[in-house]
DNA sequence: GATTTGTGCGCAATCGATTGCATATAAGGA
DNA sequence: TCCTTATATGCAATCGATTGCGCACAAATC
């Protein structure tokens, strides 16, 4: 089954010239039949089109792309693929993309600014049509992004967005998910919540905290400084997070984390000194990974609706394309997500 | 900050006859200049960099692309891409991509022969320069795959791969890894251990039952039919899975299930019983899905060394590109997958 | 000094498709 | 019959970069 085998080279070039000299026409001729041009009999169309049919044509994207200007690739730079939340993105842009003949080309930032430059300028290169970006962790300087936007590209953020650019963006409310996460929390009885978060620059946290805080100040709990921790809020940094508190012999009873990495190794933490989850401290998180579904007890958390983000935000650009691609007037849809109750906040 | 803002259009339309205009030359100078040609003087040279630096100029890689007969796009084919496994995989593809300067487009299956069918045929009027797959659970005709060989573009299949055509391939040794679960699951003492199965066409699943049989019989175990079960292994399926087990009122010790989401239905359903794990079932999956870490007890199961599989798939797309994109000797790479032990089966 | 060799660069075709501007033929109008 | 107006198609430029061939001019060889 492995050995050699005997290969034809069919390197499949047919062209419209090929069309052209099988029926004795050019190519222009061919072209204009196949893009059903008005000044082509019907019978030559006919004919072209049964002859493309014939000989398996099938366009030169790349050259079509040269003529036209249009490449139909829509460049996507995210920190990670591998990370439920933006997969799940790509698909939801994917997905859309393909139904309108539009192509995706992935590529990844590390959360490194240095990287994402890079890999934008090698988008803009491959001349895609269009860019979306989830921005990296570190992006401060954003004239690449004006940039993009001065060549008439259009440009679209979504979720870790930037609010000094105009950009068009879609973001979920993040504010309203930690408040009603909080509420929640309250309305379960919980009166003293610690809550995780990250670099508050970014713009998806400071919202977070401002939802916390309005909930808080809403049911008049007084604000613990001491109970707000700022960390990367991956696994290891909500074990230390939660340790950090047990040390210091703070009281807390619950614990809303900005991140669902953070509370599962606050959980990890917590059980270790069998601590009772949810009776003697309530855990949600934020994001729904898959994961949160299947720990003990499951975990309340925050679904950022990502495949519908995607969608949006494809929906976005191919408005921006036709109607606005210098974002003269930038447009911002805000999802609404869903809060998942689950048993880690249910006593 | 959201009004409207004056932008000029500078769709940087920086070409190779802008700068030979600059400089009084001609294009075809420019553009050996820039690509370091023998027969162009050093002065020159550095006249023509500097000049393409002033104004900016990044070469149009679609025209480079059309005239080169390389579009420098590699396409993937999964079946969705929000599966950590699938992204994952992306990932390594992209980071070794990447570094050789070609990008990567990505298209989803959904596991459906048409659609599959569908993408690859888009991927090939993109003109990109290889196909790296992960055919459809549904796929049976491979004369599409036959064609793409036949046209001298290198095809590459990954974890889920058709053994009747010579393609090269990356895969994990499946059969070997099922193998040592297994085998640690006797080690631990269980000794009527289940296996949760797909359809066993699909190559994988034949493989890793393989293992599972072959463990058994090397323990001198007889094998039980009734403790094989066959389903999608979905969250569901698993759950179904084992409650027919439970009502049959069949002997089982321990599960093996081809599939995390499998297994962690089957232990859903098994907390519900109040059944101990790893005490009196032991429960191992397959796929290391992020999630099996968090349950408790945390699962054993198999890491499908995901990251390395792309990269070894994108080096083998470099390798068929550059010494045999017609696939006269396809290669085949078996990656060792990782088993990781934790405590569902550690009693 | 005549001839060969080498150096540096331009001309024009090419990749495949699109499109503005003719042109040729047929059909319609005066 | 002559002229206008459609209708159907061809010609050639274009998108931006690459490359074989050729042509100057200079340097080297005998």
């Amino acid at each position: 089954m492995w050995e050699t085998h005997i290969i034809m080279n069919n390197k499949s070039k047919t062209t419209i010239h090929d069309i052209a000299n099988k029926l004795g026409i050019t190519a222009s001729t061919v072209s204009r039949a196949l893009n059903n041009h008005p000044r082509i009999s019907e019978n030559t169309k006919k004919l072209v089109i049964d002859a493309a049919k014939e000989i398996n044509y099938k366009p030169n994207q790349i050259a079509v792309a040269l003529r036209n200007g249009r490449s139909k690739l829509i460049g996507i730079t995210v920190p990670t693929v591998n990370r439920n939340f933006f997969s799940s993105v790509v698909r939801g842009i994917e997905a859309y993309a393909n139904d309108r003949d539009y192509k995706v080309i992935i590529s990844q930032s590390y959360d490194d600014y240095e990287k994402e430059k890079e890999t934008i300028n090698a988008l803009l290169d491959a001349r895609v049509d269009g860019i979306m970006v989830s921005i990296g962790k570190q992006t401060k300087d954003l004239s690449l992004f004006q940039s993009v936007i001065n060549r008439g590209i259009p440009l679209v953020f979504f979720d870790r967005v930037n609010h000094e650019l105009p950009v068009s963006q879609v973001v979920i409310n993040d504010r309203k998910a930690a408040y009603l996460i909080t509420k929640h929390l309250l309305q379960q009885g919980y009166r003293n919540i610690a809550h995780f978060t990250s670099a508050t620059k970014i713009n998806i946290y400071a919202e977070r905290l401002q939802g916390y805080l309005e909930a808080l100040t809403e049911y008049g709990i007084e604000i613990n400084p001491e109970l707000i921790l700022e960390s990367n809020m991956q696994l290891e940094d909500g074990r230390k997070s939660v340790q950090q508190l047990l040390d210091k012999g703070m009281g807390f009873d619950a614990i809303f984390s900005s991140s669902d990495y953070g509370i599962v190794g606050a959980m990890q933490v917590l059980r270790k000194y069998n601590v009772k989850i949810p009776q003697e401290v309530g855990l949600a998180g934020f994001g729904n990974e898959p994961f949160t579904e299947f720990t003990s007890p499951a975990l309340t958390t925050v679904d950022q609706v990502s495949i519908p983000m995607g969608e949006e935000a494809a929906k976005m650009f191919f408005d921006l394309m036709e109607k606005d691609p210098y974002q003269k007037n930038p447009k911002k849809i805000v999802l609404e997500p869903k809060i998942i109750i689950r048993e880690s906040t249910l006593r």
